[in-house]
DNA sequence: CATGAATGAGCATTCATTCAT
DNA sequence: CATGAATGAATGCTCATTCAT
């Protein structure tokens, strides 16, 4: 344990109750988890969550900035250090398919509850989904300036088309639980169809 | 009264809950829709849905088989006029666009409530959403036979990969409500990249 | 079948409707029977109860009137053969647990819905089951006068320690189903009981 | 606040529902009362009522525990400073009338609803209330034992048989409301037809 | 008379949220 | 800060009753 966690108890606890929402909406979902099954997930009292968050609504939004927030910080550290269009994208598909092996739990929120939250919860817009988004978007768009992919797509659909296509794998590889060998030849063979469809002719 | 007033009048009103269920659920989600308010969309009395369905969550089911599979029906008539893998390919997206316009409810519906459907109503193994994505499987594998498309690749993934794309591409659609002329332009572009992608080499 | 039943089909239908309702209620209880199942059981539309019986309710009031018409006919047609307020009072005991054998159904609806129903449908007066405590009653009052039975007990105090206990009695024959003899032996030690506390000294 | 506010605030809250139900219930019956109407007679929120029993039926069956019980301990400790078969027997009856003065609304809860009870809720066997007919058996097999009583009887027959007349009695009081004086004639003429009846000769 | 589809008032139960301790 | 007992608004579903055919 590191010294923070001494000296910030209380953010240890709303860490403790984030992990617990997240197990919780994993397993049963958002509207079928009480906020006294992710108090007992968490290991608080049920009153204790409303010390850190106003709503369970807000609950899940702050679940969604936190652990998108650590999506996005993870694959831009990852992708710090490569080169390449195409080496990158490949990265990031890798990346987004290994959610499933390494934190299979937020896969399956991500999954799941993305769509529902940030189309009912109406003010709430999303940013952290949406800068995943552009990250898809930038990739494209870096491969387009080097002349590396074609001109003629809008990097602002094929960063769509790209995550859609991402995150329903992701589905298929969270509830089936395949083991980790298809990650690399899944990775190979989705990287192939995007970079192959995307080359500049 | 007429004729067709006879021939199917227990048909018609189950007919006009599942359209005030679509449009209810469209509008503000399963979870936030009550049952008396899809009475009132249908123009029915609450307890007659428990006439035609045993739960609300048989509402649910019930509307994904039925519209599934009017979205299946549609798309095997298109197609069953048209040769080429290519072009086959071109007509399956562009229809899974145009959802966007004639049924903007029901692509709503679809794109949002779908996945949450398949994992919370358990034993519900979405038959109809399967045999969906085995009529892009198909594409992909007829692609392979006839040597049009590289064999690198799984027509399983492909089917997913191909699918997640489209649907998140609705989602934009449907919430952006775009007009009419941008689904051509984007059927052109997401067609291009799969079928590039995806051509034999 | 008589000719009443040709010229009257409705009081055939009527008399259905009140045996499918017995047999219902002593399966399920009143509160617990619906009334389709009542249909159902009588072999008639729902609708068709409403055209007989006002409401449940009133189904319920003249089963009761209808059954223990029955029961009291029966009691006085046997009572009317016997001499003496000892045999009298054997042969009334021995009819009423003859009703665990014969009717197990009417016995098991007699005890267990009688209280609640005479309490419940307010102004209702149960006047069919007043008519059999004063049976009981005057078998008490006819001993005294002939100078048998003790006279400091008051009749109707006494109509009504008889039926309660012949009424448990019943309960418990009706729920453990016991065979044949064990009535003719209840009998004895019951009447026993009843005749030696009751006889003058 | 007081000592005993601290000892047994929970004690105090559960017991003011099955007050509140004991009271509903006598006045319009299990099934004709609301548990909204239970929550308001005791005071406390619709909600808190199932934080202390798991349903409405779950409360009926803790009333039935709560209360015999009560009068099973109560019939205990009179009989233990009695002596005498006869006198014994005499108290029984008498602490039974009681209820009628003493507890009207238990008067009427057990008279009505006893019966329904263990038909309906059908694994529930009742177990107080067969403790409570164990207790007017033994009191005939002493009375056996000690040669006081006849020997041609069965106990367990006329446990039933002083359990309904009783029963029945207390029904008449209740309803009929009698004065505290009848109580003591009714009690005196009731022990004398089953002391005289039972006697050994 | 008979039907049974339709009605809609009614009710047990849940659960997010509060607040006295 | 933390607790968890208490709250009470909210809702899916039932079923006695009606009425058009």
């Amino acid at each position: 344990m590191s010294q923070a966690d001494k000296s910030r108890p209380a953010t240890d606890k709303r860490e403790r109750i984030l992990d617990g929402a997240l197990k919780a909406f994993a397993r049963k979902g958002f509207y079928n988890t009480k906020v006294s099954e992710i108090a007992s997930e968490a290991g608080v009292a049920d009153g204790t969550i409303y010390l850190y968050f106003k709503s369970k609504d807000d609950l899940l939004i702050s679940l969604f900035e936190d652990r998108m927030e650590w999506v996005i910080d993870r694959l831009n550290t990852e992708l710090s250090t490569v080169a390449g269009v195409e080496e990158r994208l490949r990265r990031a598909v890798e990346l987004h398919f290994q959610l499933a092996i390494e934190e299979p739990d937020l896969a399956e929120f991500i999954t799941v509850e993305l769509r529902q939250s940030s189309k009912f919860m109406k003010e709430y817009k999303n940013p952290k989904f949406l800068d995943y988004l552009k990250l898809l978007e930038s990739l494209v768009e870096d491969g387009q300036e080097q002349g590396a992919f074609r001109l003629d797509v809008e990097p602002r659909l094929l960063g769509r088309v790209i995550f859609g296509a991402l995150d329903e794998v992701l589905l298929l590889l969270t509830f089936s639980r395949s083991p980790n060998r298809d990650v690399v030849e899944m990775t190979r063979q989705v990287t192939n169809i995007f970079i192959d469809g995307l080359r500049a002719r």
